[in-house]
DNA sequence: AGTGCGACCCGAACGC
DNA sequence: TGCGTTCGGGTCGCAC
């Protein structure tokens, strides 16, 4: 699923694609992706030029000449580009035409994908996005922020690592990860974590995200980000979707369960 | 305020 | 083989 290096890999594709490009016209095929009015998202993107593209958490966020287009993938979503004589296909939710006759088409199987625009100045002051906590490389993200943010959370670390308002762009695998090559089981209480583990938490957070994105992102099953995107980290998972698999460490057999609802993956041996 | 859970979706995997 | 059922995933909104 789309998690930071994903959509931070999304965003870089769009760059390349998008940029400088005016919008024509507006379709929207399934109304519960669009986030508000649907007839006011329509009207306020015609005649806008996409001038940047950048990420906030999980989002894709698009700067306009006035708004701003932000668009989170969830589970499926996708980028395509298409001509716009090529008719619409089933998944395609959202067809965005611009001036030059060249169309991109928001495909998500799932129907979960969401999209919004709003205000270019305030789009960071507005929710959804002001309500996401940092980044995992904001300079703020030190190990007594963390601990600060863990402190009173009664929920497994696990859960807590979601939390998009404590760090934002953290999703189910790399959740699984992080916490691998951290040593810390993650049925443990958020609120038991010490400063060292929270030091570690952080930095691989980094180490594994940044390895992430210069890979491309994950790709599973048969995900892909955007048109053309196809990651690679998925080779280097050591405990995330292995469900026969053995830890890469001790050869232990990795325990298979859910934690907060969600698939986890961790060695009962080298997570204390 | 923090927590838990249903709702949103539908293809794939599973059970009979 | 073919049918019906269950599952999963990120986030929101609601109830406790």
């Amino acid at each position: 699923m789309p998690e930071k290096p994903e959509v931070i890999t999304v965003s870089k594709t769009l760059e390349k694609i998008i940029i400088g490009k005016t919008i024509k016209k507006v379709d929207v095929y399934w109304d519960n992706i669009i986030i508000g009015d649907k007839d006011e998202f329509k009207k306020s993107l015609v005649g806008e030029r996409i001038e940047s593209i950048t990420t906030r958490g999980k989002w894709i966020v698009i700067f306009l000449t006035t708004k701003a287009l932000i668009c989170h993938l969830r589970m499926e979503g996708k980028f395509f580009f298409r001509d716009p004589s090529i008719p619409k296909e089933k998944h395609e939710h959202v067809i965005i035409t611009f001036i030059d006759n060249t169309d991109m088409r928001f495909n998500d199987v799932r129907k979960f994908g969401k999209m919004a625009c709003l205000p270019k100045e305030e789009v960071y002051n507005l929710k959804p996005l002001s309500d996401l906590g940092l980044e995992y490389y904001d300079k703020s993200l030190t190990p007594s922020y963390l601990l600060e943010a863990l402190r009173k959370k009664k929920l497994p670390i696990k859960t807590a690592l979601l939390d998009q308002s404590i760090i934002t762009g953290i999703g189910n695998i790399y959740d699984d990860e992080i916490l691998f090559a951290s040593h810390i089981n993650p049925l443990r209480k958020a609120d038991s974590i010490n400063i060292d583990e929270a030091d570690a938490i952080i930095k691989n957070t980094k180490i594994i995200l940044d390895k992430a994105v210069t890979m491309g992102g994950t790709t599973i099953k048969s995900f892909t980000s955007a048109e053309g995107v196809h990651g690679l980290f998925q080779n280097e998972l050591s405990v995330h979707g292995k469900k026969d698999g053995t830890c890469p460490n001790c050869g232990e057999k990795l325990i298979v369960t859910k934690v907060g609802g969600r698939g986890t993956y961790y060695c009962p041996k080298c997570q204390k």
